[in-house]
DNA sequence: GGTTTTTGTCACCATGTGGTGACATATAGG
DNA sequence: CCTATATGTCACCACATGGTGACAAAAACC
């Protein structure tokens, strides 16, 4: 836990809070400029011209710089970011506006955009942080969907939820390496809104059709 | 290139074909178990069994080794498998069926999903070769659906399949790792059948609500 | 004031990495 | 058969990595 003194003496030579902050904000930076993987024991102490044997002092271990990055709140965000305060017309429109807000928070955050890029690969505290809250996430917003609205007809909404969140996370997340994802341009504002205007066809769609069997095949 | 000699005498100790396929397969096997990142000469060397220096000689380079690979067959498919040749009844019925064969085409390649998946952080020729499939499989089926189906109504082909698409991948990508995404399970085929029904729902639902305005919502 | 704890600096270790040169020997060419 | 090339083995380099112990000085404590 961080004992942030609210006294501030001047420029103290020797201040271990004021180190800590240097050191997690190298893990920002580096994180960045190397991706999750360009942080090590040796590359952090550079990049925050400190001497190594203090990260192990104040944090333990490179998984301790995580927990401790990870309880910072710009990170992530909460849940009621997401949701949203005003009731929504229908459950459609609800999600509708709830994507676009989780879409815009994710890409406000670079850090956090580059930690999903990398969770495959790395499997550090910050990512299993990630997880942890995008499986709470997930949780409450069903269960604040259903207290307002009641359960959909005939819509599997934990599935249509994980689905286009999962296409928002990796969407967002390659955008900030590639220009174009199977020729839809994913960089600008704009190129966003034409991804949700689609987005919105098919929640629409999808809660709309749902009760009228476009298809007859059920099983064969 | 690999000069494929079709004789086998009997059991040769010093053959470069040979070796070459010996580190071809050491790469696949040294990527499944260490990710992506985990390749190096080094542990390259040690996995297949052989001295480094023979990778250098033949490969010229860590670069050299994955464009070698990725020019093995079984690490990706042809725009053919997907499509498929038999003509399906409706153009939102060629999209289903096609999303299901993609989907089916990866989750059999272990080694694909586990590139994709590092392709943030390893920007490595195996990486690229993925990227420049992918875009130009996507415009080999826009081609192939305008010339058989026509173009959709009012319908943003590109923008729904790079959706639906980014979150297969992924989700198939993500499941070598995770057992639940967002609450929904997406290990078995039971679970990824439970996902394509509600993106079927979501293709059919963007088909027909598209002409009728859901949402008179158009610029405010 | 003097003592103890904390903050910071430095040197060092074993190990792993990418990369190169020298050497032995098996194979192929004449 | 003799020679030249291809294949494989070994030793070595500079450097980066994670990690630890020893030590000086500044703060905090009494």
């Amino acid at each position: 836990m961080v004992t942030k003194t609210a006294q501030k003496p001047a420029a103290p030579r020797r201040d271990r809070a004021r180190t800590e902050r240097t050191i997690l904000d190298a893990v920002a930076r580096l994180i960045l400029r190397d991706g999750l993987s360009g942080v090590g024991i040796n590359a952090l102490a550079r990049e925050a011209g400190i001497d190594k044997v203090l990260i192990y002092r104040y944090f333990g271990d490179l998984d301790g710089v995580y927990r401790a990055y990870a309880e910072h709140g710009d990170f992530w965000w909460s849940v009621d970011d997401i949701i949203g305060t005003e009731k929504a017309a229908s459950l459609a429109g609800a999600l509708k506006s709830g994507f676009r807000r989780h879409a815009a928070e994710m890409r406000k955050r670079p850090v956090t955009l580059a930690v999903i890029g990398a969770e495959t690969a790395n499997r550090t505290p910050l990512v299993i942080a990630l997880e942890e809250v995008r499986e709470r996430r997930a949780l409450e917003l069903m269960d604040a969907v259903f207290a307002r609205y009641g359960a959909p007809a005939h819509v599997d909404l934990p599935a249509l939820t994980a689905i286009l969140g999962a296409a928002i996370d990796y969407l967002a997340a390659r955008a900030r390496q590639i220009r174009v994802y199977g020729g839809v341009e994913i960089k600008t504002d704009k190129d966003w809104e034409r991804l949700f205007t689609t987005v919105d066809a098919m929640i629409d769609g999808a809660f709309s059709t749902a009760g009228k069997p476009a298809q007859r095949k059920r099983k064969p």
